[in-house]
DNA sequence: CATGAATGAGTCTTCATTCAT
DNA sequence: AATGAATGAAGACTCATTCAT
């Protein structure tokens, strides 16, 4: 299980380096998520990468490095999937709107490994302005995303006089909150169900373009 | 700064031993939210405390029990907050709603101290089986009463086809997912900002009882 | 004879914290003359002091530390001895001249381990600014007490055109020169022919008031 | 900075050999003089060279045996000098005492760096034994040549009853505590002004042959 | 009740050495 | 002949826990 899949047999010397970094990241990654942040060491991220103990100082400045490298991952990771999801929705504002919120759902994201890490990370945020830095930033591209969309419908849709930060901001703070339940209660979590919580709310905020199933009206 | 407030001078012997394990528990809330979970030890509990460095061992049997009675201490902390505004609402429906929802945004529960430890907690508890459980108890709490209050609010308002238990679950997620804001951008959170977020969403979902800027309408 | 001698028994809390640096730093110093300074771990010094392994970390805020407060000791041993020599000496130009020079060869400071002490710190100098004003500030206030007595025998003695500071630079380096002789051929090595040698030359550059073999002269 | 002066372009295959471990050992002479004996690591000394990090083990079996090699070239260089400098002097006695004495102070071997590696090197002689054998070699060749010169000089000048040995073993420590000043007091320390200590001492012990400023009398 | 010295297991980090390329 | 990735042993330091006072 903290066993790393591997890739792609690395190539040249200059590839192997990132592979091995890689490969250090998935099982940082993978050790927070089993045994939590202030529980995981560099020896467990180098047993679970099948390698010698003084590999993660050999590739990594130091184990602050490491985690702060994997939380970029995971954040680029993040940013990417919702960034694709928008890119293969194509033109129509609601359209794009659906398309960023189902893609905060989507199992390369919302999985409970995933989500342990990112909720370790948020946990030790406050006391880390690097890892603070990092989740602003995620949450920031995010927002301005979120709210040009919101803005755009709400002006096609004549929705007057509804505030498009506030919409944008509940929406991403609606997703967040509904990775805690994937945390807390896995075995109640459905992401089905927790896609559809988010529709019914954004077919409140925008009845006339959204149905409560998380269609496209019209 | 990590001095305690000093509550009342103790009476008894049994009087003592409490005031003492709330001071190192009010130590500790300090110290996860200004140092991390990760980076709290002991001494910087009994340091914060004002105490002597034997002192957690004394009145703790283990690091981990502290750790456990000051998760559950906040957990009672923030389950009274709400029940006492509902208590407070009395009777109708909508009131006891809004009363709830408002709840969140108390600065005794909502303010960055304490978010950071709920975080610091949510982030260790896929690991700690104690921890899991005392959040989990705590959101089946809150969702209990949130459901049971929704689904009061659908059947006398006439909004069938709504998925009480969607709308509670949503409503939860909510405020926990912009507590994050409060957490990751200390500077742009507004408590009532982040309040009358919530009471927008609410809005839009009762529509026919809740004013979009929180009251309760007819 | 890593075993530290046991001086007394500690009474009081206080004692005993002084007690126990004190016992470390002779445990350190110990090691550094059996070991040498860069094979000296704070486990060796643990060890020779008969405690435990986190001791050293609990008494001194870093190995560094231990071995600048080691120096210290040496240091302040050092000036002490030729300090109560020069006190017992009493009033007379050359009995203080020639007691300087002897307490440079007295067991407590001129015995193999406390110099191989004496050559790692030297050793170390260059590279940490700590050692070497420490180095320096032992020299220095050496120097200025050889040079006063040099200075008042020159004037008494009528040796016009003598260099006081020479003279003075060139003793003091005497005798750290014929310790390294102690270090490097221990067998060959006797401190009554070594102090005899540093009598002589003394003897060369005031005749009249030294004799060849160290005796006030008239 | 630390980069190794290129003496000639290689020729032959063994040339380059020589070359490389010349290479290696003139920058772990600079990194000791640097860094110190314990800081300095096998990596700096690549670095330092400007070579890859497994070079070393690849030239010396080890790095104590690069060690032991480079206090070996030292010690060559030193002995190189003062013989060179007495081949120079020719015949007359006292002027090939002069030349030794002299050549102490030359700045081929009396400045900073190589002084502060010989006080390194001797800072770890006690504890092993390799270099504690070649420093006692150093010293026992140049007192062997010192006292000869001394006995020829004491029987020649009429200087009955003066201890040869004890002279030659003084002359030499002289001048190694003079070389402490230089690593201790770099700013104070001056190569003409200690010469001239020592010149002043020897013209102490052969006032008739010997002029106060160092030169042959008569 | 409380203190704080002491312990020792555990962690990060460094680094000499090896070896496939 | 040279490189540099990888190893693993060892060391400094931390810290929860114990316990004599």
């Amino acid at each position: 299980m903290a066993m790393v899949r591997t890739r792609e047999v690395p190539k040249s010397r200059a590839a192997t380096r990132e592979f091995r970094k890689q490969q250090l990241i998935d099982s940082t990654i993978d050790s927070i998520a089993k045994r939590g942040f202030s529980e995981t060491t560099l020896a467990d991220v180098a047993d679970g990468a099948g390698l010698s103990r003084g590999i993660v100082n050999f590739h990594f400045q130091s184990k602050e490095q490491l985690l702060v490298e994997t939380l970029q991952m995971l954040a680029d990771e993040y940013r990417e999937v919702w960034q694709k999801a928008l890119a293969k929705a194509g033109e129509g504002t609601v359209k794009r709107l659906l398309a960023m919120v189902a893609a905060d759902f989507e199992p390369a994201v919302c999985n409970r490994k995933k989500i342990a890490v990112w909720y370790a990370f948020w946990g030790e945020a406050k006391s880390r302005p690097t890892y603070m830095k990092l989740c602003a930033d995620r949450d920031t591209v995010y927002a301005d995303s979120m709210l040009a969309v919101c803005r755009q419908l709400i002006q096609e849709g004549g929705y007057e006089g509804l505030d498009a930060a506030m919409v944008a901001q509940g929406m991403a703070a609606l997703t967040d909150g509904l990775w805690l339940d994937c945390l807390v209660d896995p075995k109640g979590f459905d992401r089905d169900r927790a896609r559809a919580t988010a529709f019914l709310f954004l077919s409140a905020i925008f009845p006339r373009h959204v149905t409560p199933d998380g269609k496209a009206k019209g």
